[in-house]
DNA sequence: TTGCCTTTTTGGTATATACCAGATAGATTT
DNA sequence: AAATCTATCTGGTATATACCAAAAAGGCAA
């Protein structure tokens, strides 16, 4: 078909896409509610189900959507905010604005220091560490999951306590263990299959991994924190002071 | 050919991904360097060019690789770290660090506040504004677009100055304000279409959004920055404090 | 050297089709 | 009521094809 798409119209698939974020917009599909189908989209736009499909992956991508495997899209609610200068624990934060965070422990295992996580503990490597895997979840929706390295020395029988909860009150309250500074990097990348599954949502899906590396009052870093959130569910806020 | 892709083989496209990714860890394609395109990937591995640009797409999510239109995709460089704790300008701080980055004015403009902008301003509906659009980029290839609203009335005449600058020294030495806080919001979504086009990449490319709000030293907000970055070339980093 | 034109290459858009595998809902059986 | 079966829905993977438009490269002429 020659004719389809010329003269500037913008392309079909754009089109779609306009149409779906104003659905989303004006509340017609509100969070969660699940969106047409591939198939319905290409039958109701006349367009090829690859076409549809394109529209729909460029709302995840916008983070206005998310797709879980083999089960549909859905529209995206609205993001946690995650004050990451005022809080080493988000937990005991979400808790006290009103919003439940539900934690899982996935898995817990204790493991060798590899020279990336030993130089960050400044230990050295080989130095025996705890590292234990949890997703958090609100209202049953996975957010993100994190990886927690400890020095096993500091924090012995770690792995016997209930880690389903905050962590910075658990070394508080057990350890004697104070969280004083967090040392937060940023980074956007694709969620791996491994991480998605967990998650629920689809392969590559867009995320941003957070890592802190949280050191105690006399400056000495005891844990290494590494947090895959999905992309559009996250909105970090800091307060930059300025000396000089 | 119902023989493909059983017995828990790993999907086709997700085999070339993982040959080009070798190929970039190791080297063979350094920073900045041409993939092979969507044809020869088809043909090199047998597969059809709808595949081979699953596979591309995908080194695009997890920030390896960077398509530019109708141009080719090539290899990720590394990223720029910012500190979002230390550094209002990030023009002077990547000096200092022997990067060299490149400020050019795309657009400026006086305008009205928007509800959403003159409440982060704390300034009424409608109070005039310059407004400038500035791309970012280094070596040649663009980092994020920056967009800053101030004060018209605090900062006259302040679109005759040289914006390719930082404007952090600016306002220091013309109008004696002085930055002291920003509070910053990062969050992820996909660059917008013109956006794109700004930064010479593709539609739809996974980004990230920084927004922030500076104050002088009495608290009172003077500017609001927002830059969409390339979410490949982005690296955040702060330090919190934690005052229990 | 400069400017122009043509050819080639690149990704962008789009269709039509096919089969697979996980998830689900409804009907049926126990 | 509980378990199971089954048809149907979903997205996931994959092929083959077509034409478009921007970009780049090469050749040619002024």
């Amino acid at each position: 078909m020659s004719s389809s798409q010329s003269l500037a119209a913008s392309p079909r698939y754009r089109q779609i896409i306009d149409h779906l974020r104003s659905d989303i917009a004006d509340g017609t599909l509100p969070a969660h509610a699940a969106l047409p189908s591939e198939r319905v989209i290409a039958e109701a736009h006349s367009v090829s189900r690859m076409t549809a499909r394109r529209a729909l992956e460029a709302l995840e991508a916008e983070g206005l959507a998310y797709a879980e495997n083999r089960r549909g899209r859905f529209v995206s609610p609205p993001r946690l905010k995650y004050d990451i200068s005022r809080t080493v624990s988000l937990a005991a934060r979400a808790q006290s604005e009103g919003m439940h965070l539900d934690i899982e422990v996935l898995d817990t295992r204790e493991v060798a220091a590899d020279a990336r996580i030993a130089a960050m503990l400044q230990v050295q490597k080989g130095e025996a560490l705890f590292e234990y895997t949890r997703l958090f979840t609100s209202d049953g929706h996975a957010i993100f999951i994190e990886t927690e390295s400890i020095i096993a020395r500091r924090f012995p029988e770690m792995l016997e306590q209930d880690l389903r909860q905050s962590t910075t009150k658990l070394l508080e309250q057990v350890y004697n263990t104070h969280a004083r500074t967090g040392d937060i990097t940023i980074r956007m990348r694709a969620v791996h299959p491994e991480e998605a599954e967990c998650l629920g949502i689809a392969a590559n899906h867009p995320g941003i991994e957070l890592e802190q590396i949280i050191s105690d009052e006399f400056g000495m870093p005891f844990c290494v924190g590494n947090q895959i959130w999905r992309g559009e569910l996250a909105a970090f806020s800091a307060r930059a002071i300025l000396g000089q």
